[in-house]
DNA sequence: ATATGTGCAAATCTTTTGCAAATTC
DNA sequence: GAATTTGCAAAAGATTTGCACATAT
């Protein structure tokens, strides 16, 4: 008995989705304080806006709300936390297929890796989590001999709404 | 980041990988003339690089193979001629998890999509295809009412003769 | 007290672009 | 001959770095 996969969200919300799961985000700062790394007042804001953020946050994007916040955090240590929490595991980075420049966006590490669907046309990003996923990985391991410790999936193509619209 | 040593070339065993059959590339040149897309000495040169390359390719590293042939070929050239590529549904573009910078590599497509394992420790870039991997993509489409046209599957991790080592 | 993190500005790296000249069909 | 492609040089975009100063533990 094949379960199929969730939609997870669409562009935004992770949450709960039809009859899975609500995907849990642990907290970045609980994380962070776990792993003794020090504390500073543009770490607890840049972690904050992340943790918070319902979208996929670009560097340049992650700064200008810093910025609104306080004024005086610099983009140097924006990147510079995003390759701390990159570096601990806490998020993952992704091209979303590159849709607009070469840019990355992050997201806080879910309980369950998930891919995204990139719709070329429309730009909208969906989440899609599934059984299948999560086995696919577990043979990567297995068979390939592997210890995995980030996956990224990208999907580019054309999305339902889309093609509606084009035929 | 990381990085102990060089990247090692291609470890694949596309043939190998999962349980399957061989995986053939269809000539690169004979899809863009069967395209009519213009066919020049620098986009010749250039295919044929690509077709032959038994790993990845990023772009400075295919201007510098092209130069060896024939100097006055541009930077830009193969740039617009990767795009070329891109759009034409010929290649695929991969990040191999940024082990070594924010480039971009390039490989043919083959006629069945695989995923790369790269090594964070020695570099190696192994290539994994599966039926599962074929099932998830056919879930996608279908649960997520999807049309895919580009799939990258990126694993980053510990290989097995590496974690043997730190062991 | 000391190791670590930060702002600033400049540097680096990869990729893109405007335009006149060259090439392909 | 008209449309497309190229080389060149410069620009753009994203990310990183050296260093003197500030901060956390």
């Amino acid at each position: 008995m094949e379960m199929a996969g969730a939609l997870v969200a669409n562009e935004s919300q992770l949450g709960r989705s039809g009859n899975d799961r609500a995907i849990s985000r642990p907290s970045l700062l609980k994380e962070l304080t776990a792993r003794r790394v020090r504390m500073t007042w543009q770490r607890r804001l840049l972690v904050g806006i992340m943790q918070d953020s319902p979208r996929h946050l670009d560097a340049a994007k992650l700064l200008e709300i810093a910025r609104r916040r306080d004024s005086r955090i610099d983009r140097a240590t924006v990147y510079r936390t995003i390759g701390l929490l990159k570096d601990c595991g806490l998020i993952d980075e992704l091209d979303l297929m590159h849709l607009e420049g070469e840019k990355h966006y992050y997201e806080a590490k879910t309980s369950r890796d998930h891919c995204h669907l990139a719709c070329f046309r429309c730009g909208a990003i969906i989440e899609y989590a599934s059984p299948a996923f999560e086995r696919l990985k577990r043979e990567m391991a297995q068979h390939g001999d592997f210890e995995i410790r980030v996956v990224r999936l990208e999907v580019g193509g054309y999305c339902r709404r889309c093609r509606a619209r084009a035929a």
